[in-house]
Order: C-alpha cells, then structure tokens, then sequence
DNA sequence: GGCGTACATGTCGATAACGTCAAGTGAATA
DNA sequence: TATTCACTTGACGTTATCGACATGTACGCC
C-alpha cells in the first residue's frame, strides 16, 4: 500500500529539479550530495525506492522547496514566512464571507500603493 | 551524521502530540496507524530510530501539522491551503502600516464572530 | 499492597533503503 | 562514426527501519 504517494513523489522532485530550479541530476546530486542515480532512482515514477528521513531533507535544501511539496501533502513548494504567521493564522478562522471582504480590501490596499504597474 | 536533525525531529513529534493535540502516545498509534512502541522510539531524543517515508506521512497527516515542522526546517507546523494562498501572496507585498492595519480589522471580525469563548 | 495507565527500552527476524558500480539508452555534436 | 552528456536500469552487499514482543519504570488511585 501506500504506492500512491510514491509515484506523486517521483513527479514533484523531477518537477522541482527541473521546472523550478533547471538543474541536471547531477548538478542536484552536487547540490544535496547523493550520488546522481539515487536521484535518477527515485524519479522513476515506476521504481520502487522513497527516500529515507535523511534524504528528503536534503533533498528538500538542495531545491528550496517544501518537504510537504515533495510529499505531495501541499501543492505549494514555498514555505511560510514567519511575519506573516499571525495574519495568516487569524485569517484562517474566518468565516468564507469575511475571508472574502479581507480579500477585497488587501486588494484596494495594494492598488492604492502602487497606483500603475 | 545528520544527527542534529533527529533529536529536533523527536522533539517536534512529542511536542505536536502533547501541546498541540493533547494526545497519549496509544492515541497518536491509533489514529496514524502504527505501533505506539514506534512512537515511543521516535521520541526519544538519543534514540536512533527515524520514520521511514510513509511514517512520516502518516504522523503528519495524525497530527494534522507539516512534515517541515516535524523535520525542524521550519518553524510553523500549519501548512498553507490553496485556498489561502492568493490572499497570502497579497499580504506579502503591504506595507507594513497597511499590514497592521489588515491584522487589526481581521481580529475585528473574528471577535464579531465569537463574541464569547 | 495491588491495579491500571503512560511511557521507556531492548531484542528479534524481515524488509527496505542505502551507496556503489557496471552497462545501457537516446539525443546532440564534432 | 565517434564522443559526450543526461539519464536509466539492474545488481550487489551493507545498513537501517520495520512491526512485534517482552520487560521495566514511574505515577496515581482504590
């Protein structure tokens, strides 16, 4: 079981490596410091092998990404600066009108700083 | 090596269950589907044992915070939803005057929410 | 004292990921 | 054609994690 998320791993990392950082296998081989067919072996969307503790964590620091992203457990490879946390969190308890009305509003506020693009 | 990462890993998890959930270590067994002697091994700051890929997941996803938060390579154990992320890319780039002000009037409509606790 | 709960600790064989190496494909270039 | 590059694939022995189980500690409670 659990082959599922094997394979959304196999995407994400060659997605990472690829699309959002343009490097080779073995420049990310360089970069986490595992050998390149480690990183040929798990984006083999049909191979067997998930990367243990150690390597998601380097391979997370080698593309600047997310482990959830690599994961497949969040869509979005950015983390969460910490200024933003407590707006962030308050806003998350609130209701989907008010969400939408704060929305509008940071909007306006927005346009208003920079009045043309 | 890569010693550093495990004792913060044994902290996170034990942290995560207690103060954010409020679970016993049978309950966290239950509720991610493996063995409470396994957790009971993860947290164990000198201890050796690290979640394998799938194990990791399913801590995650009991305990409903980020593998990054787990992994200690970020602080916020809430992950950003889809849904929040277009607000969130907006208040990145208020101003700070115009941050607080946002904060203030979201905390004003999550009290018109809940009036009491 | 005797119970139950919560957790720690260690051992066991089985399984899985590890790094390494060798050999391969396919595409681009000289 | 020959060479190089990026990557794939399979196999090897080594090591680590796995679940299961037994045992032990420490606490509160009746």
């Amino acid at each position: 079981m659990e082959e599922f998320g094997r394979k959304l791993f196999a995407e994400r990392l060659r997605d990472a490596r690829e699309r959002l950082r343009g490097l080779t296998q073995a420049q990310l081989a360089d970069k986490s410091g595992l050998p390149s067919t480690s990183i040929s072996h798990f984006e083999n969307p049909e191979g067997t092998r998930k990367p243990s503790f150690d390597n998601l964590r380097r391979l997370a620091n080698a593309l600047e990404v997310t482990t959830d992203y690599l994961l497949g457990r969040s869509d979005d490879h950015i983390g969460m600066p910490l200024a933003a946390d407590a707006l962030y969190r308050d806003v998350q308890n609130l209701t989907d009108v008010d969400k939408e009305f704060a929305q509008a509003m940071i909007k306006k506020m927005l346009e208003k700083n920079q009045p043309k693009e």
